[in-house]
DNA sequence: CCACAAATCTTGTCACTGTCAAGATATACC
DNA sequence: GGTATATCTTGACAGTGACAAGATTTGTGG
């Protein structure tokens, strides 16, 4: 007799794997990292111990779903305050670093998840796709500021990105790790207006002196992949 | 009999805490965070499993003074590389974020555990003195840049204090967590320059517009504490 | 319409973890 | 020199991720 009533727990699920991820997030931000374990997701989820093996081949390949979609959220958050703030190139890069600070601080956890490398499997075709249309927006809110002043080459171009990325996510990680505020001083409310100063800088006519980098070159990750047996095909 | 041979595998160790922190520390380069078990680094110390507790009252008993440890080595890399510095503030910042990325990617697992507050007991007197020594540091160095834009309230100092460290911290963080480079860029050698644009905004007259802050009060910790029974007293 | 293959989930087990309890051994102090 | 105390060991416990094998449901070809 095929079950009908979706209320009485059927024997299979209908989309557990999408349940799995929502309910992973869900462990992540109440009991944190320590108590994230593969049984409370499944047991949130409603079924045995085992049956997340049969969706991710191990527990990386579950964070590496919940990564991607926590840089998904962090992505909207980002493209949203980028269209309802004007688009004056520093008040473009101060929106980035409120939105980052505010991520950081509102889902720290999810924050370390997506900044953890070897928690999660960065050949990963969605997670690589999510973390590359985020990392556009720097490339967009830097460009300016690199124009202004001066940085013509690519790498000078990426020099300014960096450099906003650092401030914005140095700021908000030694935020959440309880390393700023300084002992007796108060809790910031903003990043440091990395934006302002380079266009004061600019203003003057300075040329693009942001940083001197020297070759090398990138390297690759090698993690594992593939669920159990001939079964599900997924991560 | 009293063992007399050292060799000989003694009953008692004999500095068995110290050993414990070396053997940890050893352990966490050679197989990373995910190998560092109490367990592991029992056996490397050569005693039993449940040795470490009547040294440590728990892991993150063992993991804080490990961390106290990192730190010490931080900043004494820190203070000899300001040392044999020129003494002429941009240069200062620069070596700065010279040593900071240095040691980051020398020991990432060592670098991540120093900022991961969960882990440690940041109410242990030896881990804030030594991170407060730390501290002064970019205090030091951080002044002559704040004395140049005009920065010249507590806050108003605070605040470059917080943008050279989380240009240096994020950037170093960002790197050794393989999110820099970005795809196909090369790998960096050096932080970006933000004491240069800090001073090249100065000496345009610039007054103190890095940041803006806004009160709010500090925050408290929380955590366990002290060894098993009546035995040892040391965390 | 129905057998049979594939997908999905469960139960059971394994080695390993941190922590605790209790006992063995060496040291120190009176 | 004898006894309290510090130090270390053995043993056990619940909880973990992963694997194996079986149970149940779905889907598909004949």
């Amino acid at each position: 007799m095929p079950n009908l009533r979706v209320a009485e727990k059927p024997y299979h699920h209908g989309n557990l794997r999408k349940a799995l991820i929502e309910a992973g997030l869900a462990v992540l931000e109440e009991v944190g990292h320590a108590g994230l374990t593969l049984r409370a997701v499944a047991s949130r989820a409603g079924v045995s111990h085992a049956a997340p093996a049969h969706h991710f081949a191990s527990a990386k390949g579950l964070l590496t779903v919940m990564a991607t979609s926590a840089f998904a959220r962090f992505e909207a958050a980002l493209a949203d305050g980028r269209a309802k703030t004007d688009p004056d190139p520093v008040s473009q890069i101060r929106v980035m670093g409120r939105v980052y600070l505010e991520f950081a601080r509102a889902h720290p956890e999810q924050f370390r998840l997506m900044f953890t490398a070897a928690k999660l499997d960065w050949r990963d075709a969605e997670l690589l796709a999510i973390a590359r249309m985020t990392y556009r927006h720097l490339e967009e809110i830097a460009r300016p500021a690199a124009d202004a002043m001066g940085a013509n080459s690519a790498t000078a171009r990426t020099n300014v990105e960096y450099l906003i990325w650092s401030v914005a996510h140095g700021f908000a990680h030694l935020a959440i790790e309880h390393q700023i505020p300084k002992p007796g001083a108060p809790v910031p409310t903003d990043v440091p207006d990395i934006g302002g100063l380079l266009f004061a800088t600019a203003h003057r006519g300075q040329a693009g002196r942001v940083k001197r980098t020297k070759a090398a070159t990138v390297t690759a990750g090698k993690r594992n992949l593939k669920p159990r047996k001939s079964k599900a095909e997924r991560r």
